[in-house]
DNA sequence: GTCTATAGTAAGATAGAC
DNA sequence: GTCTATCTTACTATAGAC
């Protein structure tokens, strides 16, 4: 393939530098790093298994990407600018909380994170981050700080708001934001191997609903 | 080295028919390839790599193991059978229960974990049950059904006698469960990641003691 | 940007001497 | 039960032709 085939590309990724990547062959590359990943981790796949399902030979892979890390980091790299769009800007958090009210503003979070997690590049590289988590600083990062203390980090702002403005049981704004967000945690590891295996996920959805239903019950006012 | 010297070795480990291994080798292996895979997952390490660490030849490890893959079902035989040390046995439920009061039960339920947790052997083969639910069946069903399902399906057993008694707000039984146990199993996860780190976990144990009184105080009657 | 060919290393596992 | 030696296969990565 001397020219870019745009036509059989699931997926448009973006480089390092944010660009999007218009050859066809370093976005397949991408998509069957990403499969082949998700199942068998990082080092259980090989160069030669990625450009066998991608149907070129592995020195060919090497004029994409410099080594095999490189395309980890790729991965990582969109899976980062993907999650930005889950969380609200902290800058205009007053205002979307006064506007929505708690129980909307917390269904709006979920919605988010649904609408992000139906992509499924994002379940597969959810899945890879579980996995990577424990022998890759990098996924590790991103996964601690990304998405573990950003998100309880902005639940306690609202809960600080919320509670100022008598909406709220005043407890600890942290705790709060612990109550409601770590069992979400779990649901939501349980969320991605589900669907990345293609199994339904309408119970843990329901789960989801029930929580957020508990959690308002005992602690909006 | 011909005869077992025990004087060297941490932990006694049970083959996969529960009988004590004794020889020291082989327990030695098995102590080596926790430590490994659980900071670089069954796939980044090599027979090479473990039997350096342990200071013998790689063919020496096949007197010990048939293949690689024996030394994790191994390990993991060794988890399920220590985990069972943490729920309370089904059979003895309500004795227990009326024993201690639902708070002392929870408490004992975080206490039993704790325990079984102060062992740096098990913290590193939860670290590996966590890398390897995702590529390894077994390692999957140990984590799903030894660990999740049994816990929720004996809390929400739990929850439903409390109900009868009337200690406990007429809520579903599993969402109860489920309410009290998904945010522990975050809870759990960032204890064992810290852990394994060598890492303070106060914060965590207080977060699991925060949970527990949040939760008594948003159910229990 | 694809290919063939190959370098150089490392993997899992076995044979057979002691 | 340990060793040396070896087999076979697989790995990441590069050189150079087209």
């Amino acid at each position: 393939m001397t020219h870019s085939d745009l036509s059989v590309v699931d997926h448009l990724f973006l480089d390092l530098s944010s660009n999007p990547i218009k050859n066809a062959t370093k976005n397949r590359i991408l998509d069957c790093a990403i499969e082949q990943f998700s199942r068998k981790g990082y080092t259980g796949v090989s160069i030669r298994d990625i450009t066998r399902e991608v149907g070129i030979k592995e020195s060919s892979l090497y004029k994409h990407f410099r080594n095999k890390e490189e395309i980890l980091e790729t991965i990582f790299h969109n899976f980062r600018l993907d999650t930005l769009r889950i969380l609200p800007p902290l800058d205009r958090l007053d205002e979307i909380l006064e506007l929505l009210g708690p129980v909307k503003f917390l269904e709006r979070g979920l919605h988010n994170f649904k609408q992000h997690a139906a992509d499924p590049i994002m379940q597969k590289i959810w899945r890879i981050l579980y996995i990577e988590q424990y022998r890759e600083p990098v996924a590790r990062d991103l996964y601690l700080n990304d998405i573990l203390t950003k998100t309880i980090d902005c639940l306690e702002a609202a809960f600080v708001k919320l509670i100022e403005h008598q909406r709220c049981k005043p407890l600890h704004p942290r705790t709060l934001a612990v109550e409601y967000q770590y069992p979400i945690f779990t649901m939501i590891s349980e969320y991605i191997m589900l669907k990345s295996d293609q199994q339904d996920t309408a119970h843990v959805e329901q789960m989801m609903s029930d929580h957020l239903t508990f959690f308002c019950m005992a602690v909006l006012v």
